[in-house]
DNA sequence: AATTGGTTTGTTGCATGCATGAAATGCTAG
DNA sequence: CTAGCATTTCATGCATGCAACAAACCAATT
């Protein structure tokens, strides 16, 4: 709903409204955007209003650190786990994305991005990390989406390849060697999403 | 409230009784019960009740994988960062925990421990990483649980010289080697609080 | 024209009533 | 005495009304 960007930061959820729309009453509209607030995605302001909430710079860059680590942890477990289930899946996921950089399908190679990491974290076999995980991504996914498409052509072809090297140390059961590459390939890409990401933000408050 | 355990886990949490306890209708009490409900801190069974959670052993382990991992993020944060005025505090800590062994006070060095990890995650400076932190530790219960480890003998003084170490990281502006001190040193205690962890609930269950 | 004051409007916060459904309870039959 | 069924109890889920308050608006005055 507000995570793909469907209404603009700032922009005002009246619950009434949210209530009319939805065909429910004000309750349960409520509810969730209480939710919403404490997963720090809408803001409400007592008696004035509840608003879709626009992450600052900063906080991008401290929710891009966060991600480097739940990803990083997440490599090392599964290079800790016996038998991983979602090797074959990831590793399809990785020749998959060989063609699609090939063939310049950027949409393709977005949705098999987005695959491969939820597969390796879900992968990783430890439910609570998947939670804070997904409440994090929750609140990166309007940037995310914007600045995916919009990273260099050149970026792609290395992404893959730290895709394979990932799957490499994961299958050589490397702990660290897995999770020291994930981290490496998480910082490589969230600082050109984190410039693509400041480039919007100036183009928008302009 | 939950948190320091109050109330024990499988208990009814009844919002009109807590309504009246509080001197207010069931409006908020039931906003609060789904906040704490999304915390994974009680369980609300439609038109059941709701009861506080018990961890299972399993989500323990993955919470005490979470802390290692979040604490030893925020250890490499500080060392990276240039002036870290919390590193006076820090260290006054070290040595009044030193103090605290030496005399045998349990009590004061549990509140020491304490305070030093939320310190240190404080100071790393990242408030996203605060908040996910605070709520890993809110469903842990840690207090409860850390303080049946001090019973251990040799412990407490190895941990003390952990801190130690950790902090000689921080100020040598080494920022691998701290996160590795700190995830050794949180992946020890851990070790020793999910054992206790374990007595609790083989002797609660019985 | 600008400012200040009061009024109006719109929003959330809270209280409360009713509907829904699950679980406990008791009653009856075997 | 036990098993099964109806009933009663009790909890949450949702709808709705009212109060409190912030902000926008408008008019009067300087």
């Amino acid at each position: 709903m507000i995570v793909t960007g469907a209404v603009m930061p700032g922009a005002l959820l009246a619950e009434t409204a949210l209530a009319q729309e939805f065909e429910v009453s004000r309750t349960p509209i409520r509810e969730a955007l209480k939710q919403l607030e404490r997963e720090g995605l809408v803001e409400v302001r007592a008696r004035v209003g509840t608003f879709v909430r626009k992450p600052t710079q900063r906080e991008i860059h401290e929710m891009f650190e966060l991600k480097e680590s739940f990803e990083g942890l997440a490599a090392g477990l599964l290079a800790k786990r016996g038998p991983v289930p979602e090797l074959e899946h990831l590793k399809e996921n990785v020749a998959r994305s060989q063609q699609a950089v090939e063939h310049g399908d950027a949409q393709e190679y977005s949705q098999l991005v987005h695959d491969f990491h939820s597969t390796l974290v879900a992968g990783a076999d430890n439910r609570k990390l998947s939670e804070h995980y997904d409440l994090l991504m929750n609140q990166l996914a309007y940037q995310r989406i914007v600045s995916q498409t919009l990273s260099q052509p050149g970026r792609l072809q290395n992404s893959v390849k730290e895709h394979q090297a990932i799957i490499d140390a994961i299958s050589s059961k490397d702990p660290l060697a897995a999770e020291l590459v994930m981290r490496r390939h998480v910082a490589a890409s969230s600082q050109l999403a984190a410039i693509a990401a400041l480039k919007e933000d100036e183009g928008q408050s302009n």
